[in-house]
RNA sequence: UGGGGCGUCGCCAAGUGGUAAGGCACCGGUUUUUGGUACCGGCAUUCGCAGGUUCGAAUCCUGCCGCCCCAG
C-alpha cells in the first residue's frame, strides 16, 4: 500500500530529493519518502522577493513557506537545502509571464515554472546530488507500463494537476515521482496530522504565487510601464463602445471589468489586439471557437488522431481532432485564450500539449 | 416661448391610483495551485423639482426646470 517510489536499488541505499514548497502536499511527500528508509534531501527554492510575501499564507516558495519547509524537514530528520533561484525564476517565469500579457496573451505561470525552474533546473540539481529521483507533491500519477513511464491524472479528479505538467519531457518523467497522485487530499492532510506537522492545516495555495495581492496587472505595469496604455473597446463590427485602461487587464473570455452597461446581454472579451491597444468585445456566442493552433508541442505519449483536449485548468476535457499544429473541436469551445495550454488526454492519460497561439471563430459566427 | 414627445438606480427599461420588475454595469462571496468563466448574494423608502387632489400617487392636476423632434 505504501508508495514505493519505484527505485532501482534498495531504498536503504537510495537517495530521494524532494521539492518542498512549505505546503502540506510537499511536506507529506517528504514524509512518505523518509518512510521508505532512503536518504531524503528536501530542497526548497527561493523564487522571488520574500519581503512582500512573508506573511501571506497560501503562497509558496518565499519567506514563511521556506521557514515552514525547514520545520518539516527538521521534524522528519532529513537534510534540507534552500536554493536561491530568484534570477532563474524571474527570467523563466515572471518575465515571460509579463511578456505574454504585453502581447495580449494569457500565460500559465505554473506551467512555465514546472517546465523550467522545477523540472529542468531542480532535476539537474538533484542529479548532481546523486539522487535516484526527484519527488514532488503534485496530484498526478506516473504509471510504468510496457514502454516508458506514462503521466496520468491524479486519482482525485478534483485535485488533478496534470494540466500544469503537460510540458514534462520523457526524460524528466523517468526521474520524477509523485507519491500523492493516488490519494485524495483528505488523506494527505490526515497523514500530516498524524505526523504532527504544523503545516497540516495550512490553506491550499492558489492564485499566482508571485503576485501577493492578486493584482497581476500591477506587476505587469511595474515591469513594463509601456503596457499601461488605454485604448478603445469595439464591438465585432468595429463600433467604438468605450475605453479601457490597458489591454493587460483583460483576457479572452473575460466578462467583468469591461464596464459597459446598457446591454441586453453581457459582453465578453472576444479578441485582444495589443498593437492597436484595442479590445474587441461581443456576446457570449461570439466566443465560440472551432479550432486552435498549438505551438511548442511536447509529447509524452504517442501522437493520436482522435483525442480529448483541455484548454484551461478547470475546463472539462472535450473531444477534438489533431491535424498537424491545429486542433479541431468536435463541438465549439468557448473562451479559448491564446497563451493558455492545450493539453491532450487519452482518458486519464496525458499525452502531451502545447501553447495555444491562435483560434478560429466558429463558422456560424463568420457569416454573422 | 407654434406644434409634438420625453424626464424611474451608473446605462437600458417595466410600471398610468394601491404602496418601485428585469437586463447590463458595479460590489461581495463561493468555486479554483494560471488568467478567465460559472454560480450565489447585494445594489432606487424612491420615481427632474415644487406645490395640490386623494385613505393612498412614479402614476391625476398646476407651475417650474431640463432634453429631443418637427415647423417658423
Amino acid at each position: 500500500m505504501a508508495f514505493t517510489f519505484d527505485l532501482d536499488r534498495p531504498a536503504g541505499q537510495a537517495r530521494i530529493v524532494v521539492a518542498m514548497s512549505g505546503g502540506v502536499d510537499s511536506s507529506v511527500t517528504a514524509a512518505l519518502a523518509a518512510r521508505t528508509g532512503a536518504e531524503v534531501i528536501g530542497v526548497t527554492l527561493q523564487l522571488y522577493d520574500h519581503g512582500e510575501a512573508v506573511k501571506r499564507s497560501g503562497a509558496c516558495c518565499a519567506g514563511q513557506d521556506i521557514y515552514d519547509a525547514r520545520q518539516v524537514a527538521d521534524r522528519l530528520g532529513i537534510a534540507h537545502y534552500v536554493l536561491d533561484y530568484e534570477s532563474r525564476f524571474r527570467a523563466g517565469v515572471i518575465d515571460r509571464f509579463v511578456d505574454e500579457y504585453a502581447r495580449g496573451r494569457t500565460p500559465v505561470p505554473c506551467s512555465l515554472c514546472n517546465q523550467g525552474v522545477k523540472f529542468t533546473d531542480l532535476i539537474a540539481f538533484a542529479r548532481e546530488l546523486g539522487a535516484d529521483c526527484l519527488a514532488t507533491g503534485h496530484y498526478v500519477r506516473r504509471v510504468v507500463g510496457e514502454g516508458r513511464a506514462e503521466l496520468h491524472k491524479g486519482a482525485d479528479p478534483r485535485r488533478d494537476q496534470s494540466y500544469f505538467l503537460y510540458g514534462t519531457t520523457r526524460d524528466q518523467l523517468d526521474f520524477l515521482r509523485f507519491p500523492l497522485g493516488g490519494m485524495p487530499k483528505d488523506e494527505v492532510r490526515r497523514i500530516a496530522e498524524d505526523l504532527g506537522l504544523e503545516v497540516a492545516a495550512k490553506p491550499d495555495s492558489q492564485d499566482i504565487c508571485f503576485v501577493p495581492d492578486g493584482d497581476y496587472a500591477g506587476l505587469v505595469k511595474r515591469v513594463r510601464p509601456d503596457t499601461e496604455a488605454e485604448g478603445e473597446i469595439v464591438d465585432l463590427a468595429g463600433r467604438v463602445l468605450g475605453r479601457h485602461p490597458g489591454v493587460i487587464h483583460f483576457t479572452v473570455g473575460q466578462r467583468r471589468g469591461i464596464q459597459i452597461g446598457g446591454q441586453d446581454e453581457p459582453l465578453y472579451v472576444v479578441r485582444i489586439e495589443p498593437e492597436a491597444r484595442r479590445l474587441v468585445v461581443g456576446p457570449r456566442r461570439a466566443l465560440a471557437v472551432d479550432a486552435m493552433r498549438v505551438d511548442d508541442w511536447n509529447w509524452i505519449g504517442e501522437d493520436q488522431r482522435a483525442v480529448s483536449v483541455k484548454v484551461r485548468s478547470l475546463a472539462p476535457v472535450v473531444p477534438a481532432t489533431i491535424e498537424g499544429d491545429w486542433v479541431r473541436f468536435d463541438r465549439p469551445e468557448y473562451g479559448v485564450a491564446p497563451g493558455q495550454a492545450a493539453v491532450i488526454y487519452d482518458g486519464g492519460r496525458l499525452l502531451g500539449g502545447g501553447w495555444i497561439s491562435e483560434t478560429v471563430a466558429a463558422s456560424e459566427l463568420i457569416a454573422a
